[in-house]
DNA sequence: ACTTGAACCTCACGCTGGGTCAGGTTGTAT
DNA sequence: ATACAACCTGACCCAGCGTGAGGTTCAAGT
Protein backbone atom coordinates (compact mmCIF):
# COMPACT_ATOMS: atom_id res chain seq x y z
CA UNK A 1 0.00 0.00 0.00
CA UNK A 2 2.93 2.40 0.24
CA UNK A 3 4.38 4.06 -2.67
CA UNK A 4 7.77 3.26 -3.80
CA UNK A 5 10.42 5.53 -2.70
CA UNK A 6 13.96 6.27 -4.34
CA UNK A 7 17.18 7.11 -3.16
CA UNK A 8 18.24 10.62 -4.73
CA UNK A 9 21.43 8.37 -6.63
CA UNK A 10 19.16 6.02 -7.74
CA UNK A 11 16.68 8.88 -9.32
CA UNK A 12 19.93 10.91 -10.41
CA UNK A 13 20.60 7.66 -12.15
CA UNK A 14 17.24 6.57 -13.99
CA UNK A 15 17.05 10.47 -14.86
CA UNK A 16 20.98 10.67 -15.99
CA UNK A 17 21.08 13.85 -13.52
CA UNK A 18 24.12 14.14 -11.05
CA UNK A 19 23.01 14.25 -7.17
CA UNK A 20 24.16 17.36 -6.76
CA UNK A 21 21.68 18.78 -9.46
CA UNK A 22 18.62 17.53 -7.22
CA UNK A 23 20.47 18.49 -4.27
CA UNK A 24 20.21 21.88 -6.22
CA UNK A 25 17.05 21.66 -6.94
CA UNK A 26 15.88 20.75 -3.75
CA UNK A 27 17.60 24.00 -2.60
CA UNK A 28 16.08 26.35 -4.50
CA UNK A 29 13.04 25.03 -3.96
CA UNK A 30 12.06 23.22 -7.01
CA UNK A 31 12.08 19.35 -6.25
CA UNK A 32 11.95 18.65 -2.47
CA UNK A 33 11.50 15.17 -1.76
CA UNK A 34 8.49 13.73 -0.03
CA UNK A 35 10.32 12.66 2.87
CA UNK A 36 13.27 11.79 5.05
CA UNK A 37 15.11 9.15 6.40
CA UNK A 38 15.65 9.23 10.39
CA UNK A 39 19.21 9.98 9.18
CA UNK A 40 18.12 12.58 7.09
CA UNK A 41 18.75 10.98 3.82
CA UNK A 42 16.08 12.15 1.16
CA UNK A 43 13.48 10.19 -0.33
CA UNK A 44 11.52 11.03 -2.93
CA UNK A 45 8.28 9.49 -4.49
CA UNK A 46 6.47 8.72 -7.37
CA UNK A 47 5.00 12.21 -7.96
CA UNK A 48 8.42 13.67 -7.32
CA UNK A 49 9.56 11.45 -10.31
CA UNK A 50 6.35 12.65 -12.47
CA UNK A 51 7.90 15.78 -11.10
CA UNK A 52 11.23 15.56 -11.92
CA UNK A 53 10.83 14.60 -15.73
CA UNK A 54 8.58 17.36 -16.30
CA UNK A 55 11.49 19.73 -15.15
CA UNK A 56 14.17 17.67 -17.61
CA UNK A 57 11.59 18.00 -20.33
CA UNK A 58 11.07 21.90 -19.76
CA UNK A 59 15.16 22.31 -18.84
CA UNK A 60 15.70 20.61 -22.45
CA UNK A 61 13.93 23.22 -24.18
CA UNK A 62 16.17 25.60 -22.85
CA UNK A 63 13.64 26.86 -20.02
CA UNK A 64 15.71 28.65 -16.79
CA UNK A 65 14.93 26.74 -13.40
CA UNK A 66 12.36 29.71 -12.55
CA UNK A 67 10.30 29.52 -15.45
CA UNK A 68 10.26 26.08 -14.77
CA UNK A 69 9.18 26.12 -11.13
CA UNK A 70 6.43 28.92 -11.86
CA UNK A 71 5.43 26.98 -14.50
CA UNK A 72 4.77 23.60 -13.11
CA UNK A 73 3.52 25.44 -9.79
CA UNK A 74 0.69 27.02 -11.42
CA UNK A 75 -0.49 25.58 -14.70
CA UNK A 76 -2.22 28.02 -16.15
CA UNK A 77 0.53 30.09 -16.95
CA UNK A 78 2.28 26.90 -18.54
CA UNK A 79 1.59 28.42 -22.15
CA UNK A 80 2.53 32.17 -21.30
CA UNK A 81 5.72 31.06 -20.11
CA UNK A 82 6.60 29.03 -23.17
CA UNK A 83 5.36 31.38 -25.01
CA UNK A 84 7.70 33.84 -23.82
CA UNK A 85 10.18 31.48 -23.72
CA UNK A 86 9.77 31.05 -27.39
CA UNK A 87 9.96 34.89 -27.76
CA UNK A 88 13.43 35.33 -25.97
CA UNK A 89 14.70 32.13 -28.29
CA UNK A 90 13.95 33.64 -31.34
CA UNK A 91 15.30 37.04 -30.14
CA UNK A 92 18.29 35.09 -29.14
CA UNK A 93 18.46 33.55 -32.57
CA UNK A 94 18.48 36.39 -34.95
CA UNK A 95 21.15 37.77 -32.72
CA UNK A 96 23.15 35.05 -33.04
CA UNK A 97 22.78 34.66 -36.58
CA UNK A 98 24.08 38.40 -37.39
CA UNK A 99 26.97 37.46 -34.95
CA UNK A 100 27.78 34.60 -37.24
CA UNK A 101 27.31 36.65 -39.83
CA UNK A 102 29.81 39.36 -38.78
CA UNK A 103 32.05 36.19 -37.75
CA UNK A 104 31.88 34.62 -41.59
CA UNK A 105 32.81 37.80 -43.10
CA UNK A 106 35.70 38.90 -41.27
CA UNK A 107 37.66 35.95 -41.15
CA UNK A 108 36.61 34.89 -44.79
CA UNK A 109 37.24 38.00 -45.97
CA UNK A 110 40.23 37.55 -48.20
CA UNK A 111 43.23 35.50 -46.95
CA UNK A 112 43.00 35.16 -43.06
CA UNK A 113 46.39 36.81 -41.85
CA UNK A 114 46.84 37.94 -38.79
CA UNK A 115 47.87 41.24 -39.64
CA UNK A 116 44.89 41.49 -41.88
CA UNK A 117 42.63 40.40 -38.86
CA UNK A 118 44.19 43.45 -36.80
CA UNK A 119 43.88 45.94 -39.02
CA UNK A 120 40.13 44.76 -39.74
CA UNK A 121 39.83 45.39 -35.88
CA UNK A 122 41.54 48.62 -35.81
CA UNK A 123 38.95 49.88 -38.15
CA UNK A 124 35.99 48.35 -36.23
CA UNK A 125 37.53 49.49 -32.98
CA UNK A 126 37.75 53.13 -34.47
CA UNK A 127 34.57 53.25 -36.37
CA UNK A 128 33.01 52.39 -33.71
CA UNK A 129 34.86 54.95 -31.61
CA UNK A 130 33.99 57.76 -33.89
CA UNK A 131 30.05 56.34 -33.96
CA UNK A 132 29.75 56.44 -30.83
CA UNK A 133 31.21 59.83 -29.96
CA UNK A 134 29.11 61.33 -32.56
CA UNK A 135 26.60 59.64 -30.96
CA UNK A 136 26.31 61.55 -27.94
CA UNK A 137 26.47 64.82 -30.02
CA UNK A 138 22.80 64.80 -30.79
CA UNK A 139 22.52 65.36 -34.20
CA UNK A 140 21.66 61.77 -34.77
CA UNK A 141 17.92 61.69 -35.25
CA UNK A 142 18.31 63.50 -38.62
CA UNK A 143 21.17 61.45 -40.83
CA UNK A 144 19.03 58.10 -39.01
CA UNK A 145 15.93 59.77 -41.36
CA UNK A 146 17.97 60.24 -44.61
CA UNK A 147 19.49 56.81 -44.14
CA UNK A 148 16.11 55.49 -44.06
CA UNK A 149 14.95 57.58 -46.60
CA UNK A 150 17.92 56.37 -48.58
CA UNK A 151 17.29 52.84 -48.20
CA UNK A 152 13.33 53.40 -49.48
CA UNK A 153 15.02 54.82 -52.63
CA UNK A 154 17.21 51.92 -52.95
CA UNK A 155 14.27 49.48 -52.62
CA UNK A 156 12.36 51.44 -55.54
CA UNK A 157 15.75 51.06 -57.75
CA UNK A 158 15.56 47.32 -56.76
CA UNK A 159 11.76 47.05 -57.01
CA UNK A 160 12.02 48.45 -60.43
CA UNK A 161 14.58 46.01 -61.38
CA UNK A 162 17.16 49.41 -62.31
CA UNK A 163 20.79 47.73 -62.64
CA UNK A 164 23.13 49.15 -59.77
CA UNK A 165 25.00 51.15 -62.22
CA UNK A 166 21.77 52.75 -63.69
CA UNK A 167 20.95 56.69 -63.00
CA UNK A 168 18.76 56.77 -60.38
CA UNK A 169 20.88 53.78 -58.21
CA UNK A 170 23.91 56.39 -58.94
CA UNK A 171 21.78 59.27 -57.68
CA UNK A 172 21.44 57.53 -54.75
CA UNK A 173 24.76 56.01 -53.73
CA UNK A 174 25.67 59.89 -54.10
CA UNK A 175 23.66 60.75 -51.33
CA UNK A 176 25.23 57.30 -49.27
CA UNK A 177 28.32 58.70 -49.89
CA UNK A 178 27.65 62.15 -48.87
CA UNK A 179 26.30 60.48 -45.60
CA UNK A 180 29.29 58.51 -45.26
CA UNK A 181 31.83 61.91 -45.51
CA UNK A 182 29.91 63.71 -43.34
CA UNK A 183 29.89 61.08 -40.71
CA UNK A 184 33.86 60.46 -41.44
CA UNK A 185 34.07 64.12 -41.28
CA UNK A 186 37.15 64.55 -42.79
CA UNK A 187 39.16 62.14 -41.31
CA UNK A 188 40.57 60.22 -43.93
CA UNK A 189 41.48 57.43 -41.47
CA UNK A 190 38.10 57.18 -41.15
CA UNK A 191 36.93 57.20 -44.16
CA UNK A 192 39.32 53.90 -45.31
CA UNK A 193 38.43 51.90 -42.66
CA UNK A 194 34.86 52.04 -43.43
CA UNK A 195 35.72 51.14 -47.25
CA UNK A 196 37.33 48.57 -45.27
CA UNK A 197 34.54 47.17 -43.78
CA UNK A 198 32.05 47.75 -46.07
CA UNK A 199 32.41 44.52 -47.32
CA UNK A 200 32.56 42.75 -44.19
CA UNK A 201 29.73 45.05 -42.01
CA UNK A 202 26.67 46.65 -43.23
CA UNK A 203 25.49 49.81 -41.70
CA UNK A 204 24.18 48.34 -38.45
CA UNK A 205 22.41 50.19 -35.92
CA UNK A 206 19.55 50.71 -38.70
CA UNK A 207 16.91 48.27 -38.87
CA UNK A 208 15.92 47.55 -42.14
CA UNK A 209 19.55 46.93 -43.94
CA UNK A 210 18.81 43.32 -45.03
CA UNK A 211 22.09 41.70 -46.69
CA UNK A 212 20.54 41.68 -50.80
CA UNK A 213 19.76 45.90 -49.97
CA UNK A 214 23.43 46.34 -48.69
CA UNK A 215 24.82 44.75 -51.58
CA UNK A 216 22.74 46.83 -53.71
CA UNK A 217 24.09 49.61 -52.35
CA UNK A 218 27.85 48.30 -52.35
CA UNK A 219 27.26 47.59 -55.92
CA UNK A 220 26.30 51.25 -56.78
CA UNK A 221 28.85 52.65 -54.53
CA UNK A 222 30.85 50.69 -57.03
CA UNK A 223 29.41 51.75 -60.02
CA UNK A 224 29.82 55.41 -58.86
CA UNK A 225 33.56 54.76 -58.02
CA UNK A 226 34.24 53.38 -61.65
CA UNK A 227 32.62 56.56 -63.28
CA UNK A 228 34.37 58.85 -61.16
CA UNK A 229 38.13 57.20 -62.01
CA UNK A 230 37.01 57.55 -65.47
CA UNK A 231 36.03 61.18 -65.60
CA UNK A 232 38.07 62.84 -63.23
CA UNK A 233 40.88 60.56 -63.44
CA UNK A 234 43.55 63.87 -64.24
CA UNK A 235 42.16 65.64 -61.47
CA UNK A 236 44.42 64.24 -58.73
CA UNK A 237 43.75 61.94 -55.88
CA UNK A 238 41.62 64.79 -53.63
CA UNK A 239 38.64 63.57 -55.39
CA UNK A 240 36.41 61.13 -52.62
CA UNK A 241 35.77 58.54 -54.61
CA UNK B 1 55.66 66.04 -24.37
CA UNK B 2 53.85 63.96 -21.86
CA UNK B 3 50.61 61.70 -23.69
CA UNK B 4 47.33 62.62 -22.92
CA UNK B 5 45.76 60.86 -19.40
CA UNK B 6 42.32 59.34 -19.08
CA UNK B 7 40.99 58.84 -15.49
CA UNK B 8 38.68 56.04 -15.33
CA UNK B 9 35.45 57.58 -15.26
CA UNK B 10 36.40 59.61 -18.52
CA UNK B 11 37.45 56.86 -20.44
CA UNK B 12 34.06 55.05 -19.39
CA UNK B 13 31.83 57.23 -20.86
CA UNK B 14 34.17 57.50 -23.49
CA UNK B 15 33.76 54.17 -24.39
CA UNK B 16 30.51 53.60 -23.25
CA UNK B 17 31.19 50.94 -20.45
CA UNK B 18 30.76 51.36 -16.54
CA UNK B 19 33.47 52.26 -14.52
CA UNK B 20 33.07 48.65 -12.59
CA UNK B 21 33.86 46.99 -15.68
CA UNK B 22 37.62 48.82 -16.31
CA UNK B 23 37.97 47.71 -12.50
CA UNK B 24 37.19 44.13 -14.02
CA UNK B 25 39.18 44.40 -16.45
CA UNK B 26 42.12 45.27 -14.92
CA UNK B 27 41.17 42.75 -12.12
CA UNK B 28 41.60 39.71 -14.42
CA UNK B 29 44.36 41.50 -16.15
CA UNK B 30 42.99 42.30 -19.30
CA UNK B 31 43.50 45.93 -19.07
CA UNK B 32 45.90 47.26 -16.47
CA UNK B 33 46.08 51.53 -16.02
CA UNK B 34 49.31 52.77 -17.36
CA UNK B 35 49.97 54.96 -14.04
CA UNK B 36 48.02 55.83 -10.64
CA UNK B 37 48.04 59.47 -9.42
CA UNK B 38 49.85 59.16 -6.00
CA UNK B 39 46.64 59.24 -4.17
CA UNK B 40 45.97 55.96 -6.14
CA UNK B 41 43.72 56.82 -9.21
CA UNK B 42 43.71 55.03 -12.26
CA UNK B 43 45.61 57.03 -14.88
CA UNK B 44 45.13 55.16 -18.76
CA UNK B 45 47.46 56.07 -21.58
CA UNK B 46 46.53 55.87 -25.21
CA UNK B 47 48.12 52.21 -25.19
CA UNK B 48 45.09 51.48 -22.92
CA UNK B 49 42.88 53.46 -24.78
CA UNK B 50 43.78 52.12 -27.95
CA UNK B 51 43.19 48.39 -26.58
CA UNK B 52 40.48 49.14 -24.78
CA UNK B 53 38.49 49.97 -28.06
CA UNK B 54 39.80 46.28 -29.43
CA UNK B 55 38.04 44.79 -26.34
CA UNK B 56 34.98 46.37 -27.12
CA UNK B 57 35.28 45.64 -30.55
CA UNK B 58 36.14 41.73 -30.05
CA UNK B 59 33.46 41.69 -27.03
CA UNK B 60 30.80 42.72 -29.93
CA UNK B 61 31.95 39.78 -31.73
CA UNK B 62 30.46 37.53 -28.68
CA UNK B 63 34.33 36.44 -27.65
CA UNK B 64 35.12 35.09 -23.67
CA UNK B 65 37.28 38.31 -22.46
CA UNK B 66 39.50 35.22 -22.13
CA UNK B 67 39.83 34.26 -25.51
CA UNK B 68 40.13 38.07 -26.07
CA UNK B 69 42.78 38.51 -23.92
CA UNK B 70 44.59 35.57 -25.53
CA UNK B 71 44.00 37.18 -29.19
CA UNK B 72 45.54 40.16 -27.89
CA UNK B 73 48.58 39.48 -26.06
CA UNK B 74 49.53 37.10 -29.03
CA UNK B 75 48.25 38.24 -32.28
CA UNK B 76 48.98 35.76 -34.28
CA UNK B 77 46.69 34.04 -32.05
CA UNK B 78 43.60 36.11 -33.70
CA UNK B 79 43.25 34.49 -36.36
CA UNK B 80 42.97 30.94 -34.23
CA UNK B 81 40.94 32.44 -31.83
CA UNK B 82 38.62 33.99 -34.12
CA UNK B 83 37.77 31.05 -36.32
CA UNK B 84 37.08 28.86 -32.54
CA UNK B 85 34.63 31.02 -31.71
CA UNK B 86 33.22 31.29 -35.17
CA UNK B 87 32.55 27.20 -34.67
CA UNK B 88 31.40 27.88 -31.41
CA UNK B 89 28.80 30.11 -32.57
CA UNK B 90 27.97 27.89 -35.48
CA UNK B 91 27.09 24.81 -33.32
CA UNK B 92 25.35 26.84 -30.35
CA UNK B 93 23.26 28.63 -33.44
CA UNK B 94 22.46 24.93 -34.69
CA UNK B 95 21.10 23.87 -31.43
CA UNK B 96 19.40 27.09 -30.75
CA UNK B 97 17.18 26.67 -34.28
CA UNK B 98 16.43 23.19 -33.08
CA UNK B 99 15.23 24.75 -29.65
CA UNK B 100 13.48 27.65 -31.43
CA UNK B 101 11.87 24.83 -33.89
CA UNK B 102 10.46 22.72 -31.31
CA UNK B 103 9.08 25.34 -29.05
CA UNK B 104 7.30 26.76 -31.81
CA UNK B 105 5.63 23.01 -32.86
CA UNK B 106 5.00 22.47 -29.24
CA UNK B 107 3.43 26.15 -28.54
CA UNK B 108 1.31 26.17 -32.17
CA UNK B 109 0.16 22.62 -32.08
CA UNK B 110 -3.99 23.55 -32.80
CA UNK B 111 -5.42 25.27 -29.74
CA UNK B 112 -2.83 26.38 -26.89
CA UNK B 113 -4.34 25.44 -23.83
CA UNK B 114 -2.78 24.71 -20.52
CA UNK B 115 -4.09 21.30 -20.46
CA UNK B 116 -3.38 20.43 -23.76
CA UNK B 117 0.30 21.67 -23.12
CA UNK B 118 0.54 19.44 -20.01
CA UNK B 119 -0.38 16.67 -21.89
CA UNK B 120 2.54 17.51 -24.61
CA UNK B 121 4.65 17.93 -21.53
CA UNK B 122 3.68 14.61 -20.19
CA UNK B 123 4.20 12.74 -23.31
CA UNK B 124 7.65 14.27 -24.10
CA UNK B 125 8.91 13.57 -20.17
CA UNK B 126 7.42 9.96 -20.56
CA UNK B 127 8.59 9.34 -23.98
CA UNK B 128 12.00 10.55 -22.64
CA UNK B 129 12.28 8.53 -19.32
CA UNK B 130 11.07 5.64 -21.51
CA UNK B 131 13.63 6.24 -23.87
CA UNK B 132 16.13 6.60 -21.11
CA UNK B 133 15.45 3.41 -19.86
CA UNK B 134 16.34 1.75 -22.84
CA UNK B 135 19.15 3.62 -23.75
CA UNK B 136 20.73 1.64 -20.54
CA UNK B 137 20.27 -1.61 -21.84
CA UNK B 138 22.44 -1.82 -25.21
CA UNK B 139 20.44 -2.80 -27.63
CA UNK B 140 20.91 0.63 -29.18
CA UNK B 141 23.31 0.61 -32.29
CA UNK B 142 21.03 -2.38 -33.59
CA UNK B 143 17.81 0.27 -33.80
CA UNK B 144 19.82 3.16 -34.62
CA UNK B 145 21.29 1.23 -37.51
CA UNK B 146 17.87 0.34 -38.41
CA UNK B 147 16.51 4.09 -38.40
CA UNK B 148 19.31 4.99 -40.59
CA UNK B 149 18.51 2.13 -43.51
CA UNK B 150 15.21 3.27 -43.05
CA UNK B 151 16.11 7.49 -43.44
CA UNK B 152 17.80 5.94 -46.82
CA UNK B 153 15.01 4.19 -48.60
CA UNK B 154 12.74 7.11 -47.62
CA UNK B 155 15.32 9.29 -49.28
CA UNK B 156 14.89 7.12 -52.10
CA UNK B 157 11.58 7.37 -52.39
CA UNK B 158 11.42 11.34 -52.21
CA UNK B 159 14.55 11.47 -54.64
CA UNK B 160 11.92 8.93 -57.20
CA UNK B 161 9.24 11.18 -56.76
CA UNK B 162 7.14 8.81 -55.02
CA UNK B 163 3.86 10.40 -53.22
CA UNK B 164 3.96 9.61 -49.83
CA UNK B 165 0.71 6.97 -50.64
CA UNK B 166 2.81 4.82 -53.10
CA UNK B 167 3.80 1.53 -52.42
CA UNK B 168 7.40 1.42 -51.55
CA UNK B 169 6.88 4.69 -49.55
CA UNK B 170 4.06 2.67 -47.63
CA UNK B 171 6.25 -0.59 -47.39
CA UNK B 172 9.05 1.83 -45.91
CA UNK B 173 6.59 3.37 -43.18
CA UNK B 174 5.82 0.31 -41.88
CA UNK B 175 9.03 -0.46 -41.02
CA UNK B 176 8.66 2.64 -39.30
CA UNK B 177 5.61 1.54 -37.43
CA UNK B 178 7.53 -1.66 -36.18
CA UNK B 179 10.08 0.33 -34.85
CA UNK B 180 7.91 2.57 -32.86
CA UNK B 181 6.13 -0.36 -31.53
CA UNK B 182 9.29 -2.33 -30.68
CA UNK B 183 10.46 0.91 -28.84
CA UNK B 184 7.15 1.66 -27.28
CA UNK B 185 7.35 -2.05 -26.52
CA UNK B 186 3.57 -2.99 -25.74
CA UNK B 187 3.07 0.15 -23.54
CA UNK B 188 -0.04 1.65 -25.17
CA UNK B 189 0.53 4.80 -23.22
CA UNK B 190 4.13 5.42 -24.43
CA UNK B 191 2.50 4.82 -27.95
CA UNK B 192 -0.13 7.21 -28.01
CA UNK B 193 2.29 9.83 -26.72
CA UNK B 194 4.23 9.16 -29.43
CA UNK B 195 1.64 9.56 -31.96
CA UNK B 196 0.77 13.11 -30.12
CA UNK B 197 4.07 13.66 -30.19
CA UNK B 198 5.32 12.99 -33.93
CA UNK B 199 3.86 16.18 -34.91
CA UNK B 200 5.77 18.57 -33.10
CA UNK B 201 8.18 16.37 -32.36
CA UNK B 202 10.59 14.29 -35.03
CA UNK B 203 12.78 11.43 -34.21
CA UNK B 204 15.47 13.47 -32.37
CA UNK B 205 18.82 12.17 -31.24
CA UNK B 206 19.08 10.82 -34.53
CA UNK B 207 21.19 13.04 -36.89
CA UNK B 208 20.49 13.34 -40.30
CA UNK B 209 16.55 13.27 -40.19
CA UNK B 210 15.90 17.12 -41.48
CA UNK B 211 11.81 18.04 -41.65
CA UNK B 212 11.20 17.42 -45.03
CA UNK B 213 12.15 13.79 -44.70
CA UNK B 214 10.23 14.14 -41.26
CA UNK B 215 6.93 15.41 -42.92
CA UNK B 216 7.41 12.41 -45.58
CA UNK B 217 7.67 10.18 -43.07
CA UNK B 218 4.72 11.26 -41.38
CA UNK B 219 2.55 11.63 -44.39
CA UNK B 220 3.34 8.05 -45.26
CA UNK B 221 2.33 6.86 -41.67
CA UNK B 222 -1.14 8.76 -42.35
CA UNK B 223 -1.57 6.87 -45.87
CA UNK B 224 -0.69 3.60 -43.93
CA UNK B 225 -3.04 4.30 -40.95
CA UNK B 226 -5.49 5.41 -43.61
CA UNK B 227 -5.67 2.26 -45.41
CA UNK B 228 -5.93 0.02 -42.17
CA UNK B 229 -8.75 1.86 -41.48
CA UNK B 230 -9.96 1.34 -44.86
CA UNK B 231 -9.75 -2.38 -45.43
CA UNK B 232 -9.76 -3.75 -41.69
CA UNK B 233 -12.36 -1.39 -39.90
CA UNK B 234 -13.80 -4.06 -38.60
CA UNK B 235 -11.62 -6.36 -36.98
CA UNK B 236 -11.96 -4.53 -33.75
CA UNK B 237 -9.59 -1.46 -32.08
CA UNK B 238 -7.17 -3.71 -31.20
CA UNK B 239 -4.63 -3.02 -35.08
CA UNK B 240 -2.36 -0.66 -33.82
CA UNK B 241 -2.88 1.78 -36.78
C1' DA C 1 26.59 -7.74 17.19
C1' DC C 2 30.19 -5.89 14.61
C1' DT C 3 32.57 -4.29 10.68
C1' DT C 4 33.12 -2.51 6.27
C1' DG C 5 32.43 0.08 2.16
C1' DA C 6 29.23 2.54 -0.57
C1' DA C 7 26.08 5.97 -0.42
C1' DC C 8 24.69 9.83 1.80
C1' DC C 9 24.82 14.37 4.50
C1' DT C 10 26.02 19.62 4.87
C1' DC C 11 28.86 23.37 4.04
C1' DA C 12 31.46 26.13 0.92
C1' DC C 13 34.23 27.87 -2.98
C1' DG C 14 34.61 27.96 -8.14
C1' DC C 15 33.10 29.50 -12.88
C1' DT C 16 31.21 34.42 -16.37
C1' DG C 17 30.77 39.30 -16.66
C1' DG C 18 30.05 42.35 -14.38
C1' DG C 19 25.80 45.21 -10.96
C1' DT C 20 25.26 47.26 -6.80
C1' DC C 21 25.99 48.77 -2.41
C1' DA C 22 29.10 50.50 1.79
C1' DG C 23 32.38 53.14 3.96
C1' DG C 24 36.39 55.82 3.34
C1' DT C 25 39.85 58.88 0.50
C1' DT C 26 41.39 62.16 -3.18
C1' DG C 27 40.99 65.80 -6.76
C1' DT C 28 39.48 70.18 -8.00
C1' DA C 29 36.89 74.46 -8.02
C1' DT C 30 35.59 78.22 -5.41
C1' DA D 1 39.33 76.15 3.73
C1' DT D 2 35.49 73.87 2.36
C1' DA D 3 32.39 71.52 -0.47
C1' DC D 4 31.31 68.09 -3.57
C1' DA D 5 32.23 65.07 -7.37
C1' DA D 6 34.96 61.42 -8.53
C1' DC D 7 37.58 57.93 -6.95
C1' DC D 8 39.33 53.89 -3.97
C1' DT D 9 38.93 48.81 -2.04
C1' DG D 10 36.22 45.09 -0.52
C1' DA D 11 32.32 42.38 -0.51
C1' DC D 12 28.08 40.06 -1.82
C1' DC D 13 24.82 39.05 -5.79
C1' DC D 14 22.85 36.57 -10.33
C1' DA D 15 22.43 30.89 -12.84
C1' DG D 16 23.26 26.27 -12.72
C1' DC D 17 25.47 23.52 -11.20
C1' DG D 18 30.93 21.00 -10.59
C1' DT D 19 34.00 19.69 -7.30
C1' DG D 20 35.84 19.00 -3.33
C1' DA D 21 36.23 18.40 2.29
C1' DG D 22 35.02 16.24 6.33
C1' DG D 23 31.66 13.66 8.74
C1' DT D 24 27.41 10.31 9.12
C1' DT D 25 24.21 6.55 7.78
C1' DC D 26 22.67 2.41 5.27
C1' DA D 27 22.80 -2.34 4.03
C1' DA D 28 25.23 -6.41 3.54
C1' DG D 29 28.40 -9.90 5.12
C1' DT D 30 30.50 -12.34 8.93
Amino acid sequence: MSERRWRVGELAEAAGMTVRTLHHYEQIGLLVPATRTSGDHRLYGEADVERLYRIRALRGLGMSLEDIRTALDDRSALAEVLHAHLGRVELELERMTLLRDRLRSITSNGRTSSDDLLATLNAMSRVERHAHARRSHNEREDVESRWRALADRLRACMAAGDSPSSERARAAASEARELIEAFANGEAAILEDLARLRESDPPRDLAGWDPELTRYLHAALAALSEECSNTQRSEGATNPC
